[in-house]
DNA sequence: TGCGAATTACGACACTTGTCGTAATACTGC
DNA sequence: GCAGTATTACGACAAGTGTCGTAATTCGCA
């Protein structure tokens, strides 16, 4: 029986890309998989990978006849993960050395200079007046 | 020999390992880098390791005779790929979602909340007035 | 009910990575 | 110059992943 795993450690990269097409598309057959990732990979290579996913309990797949494939990991979890290593690896765990990275990396537009000012703002009273903010 | 490469795609944990323990040390021999690394590593696998790297070009070796190895790639190039490769599968790209998310994340002290203020300060300089962006 | 097509199960093979053991080579102090 | 030690080179093995081919099974329906 596929064991369920609570933890997700790094996925590697073909893994995300396997289950980020399934966040997209919800539940696809194989077929609609192999459609949805848009690379010339065969038929059963796609059946092979998804069959893994399955093994580790990353991916869920119905009984019936064109079995369905749906992600079993939100992206949430998974991408907090990928977060969580990026921010301790590019600034200790620092988040504004990595937002002014961000930042300046591209550039950003007055809209975005904008919405961030909002987010800020809103950081800014919710740390102020912690009054019963969930979570 | 030993294929120069000029792009650094993502890589497994392991490397990132082994670069980040180069980061700090700057050279090291292979005693160095096992020591360095804190973990129990037989001697031959750090050896192995390292060599790999170096064939993938992403670590110098010199011809010394107790070989002193190096990185040949900086953190800036690894973690700019990265981050790029994080905010493109956490938002598509947009850096204000994953900004957003930082500040949710665990919040931040009204210290941080001061500096960036700072920042997009200096962001909203730079593009109101691009007077001469380079680029 | 039996056939052809769709679906699934299995297993194979190459490559990468982590882990070593062992053989070959280079140094060093006598 | 040589024995003994430090260093390096090579190769091996297991696990994980990407890629498939082929055999087995199940359906739909004539």
């Amino acid at each position: 029986m596929a064991k369920k795993r609570a933890k997700v450690p790094r996925l590697p990269e073909g893994e995300i890309e396997i289950l980020e097409m399934l966040w997209r598309e919800s539940a696809v057959t194989i077929h609609g998989a192999q459609q949805a990732l848009g690379q010339p990979i065969g038929y059963t290579t796609v059946q092979t990978r998804l069959n893994r996913l399955v093994d580790k309990g990353l991916v869920a797949r119905t009984k019936t006849r064109p079995a369905q494939y749906s992600a079993a990991v939100t992206p949430a979890e998974v991408r907090e993960r990928d977060l969580e290593t990026l921010v301790e690896r590019v600034s200790s765990g620092r988040v504004v050395p990595l937002v002014a990275h961000l930042i300046n990396r591209k550039g950003v537009t007055p809209e975005e200079i904008a919405e961030l000012k909002a987010l800020i703002e809103q950081a800014e009273h919710k740390t102020t007046k912690p009054k019963g903010g969930k979570r």
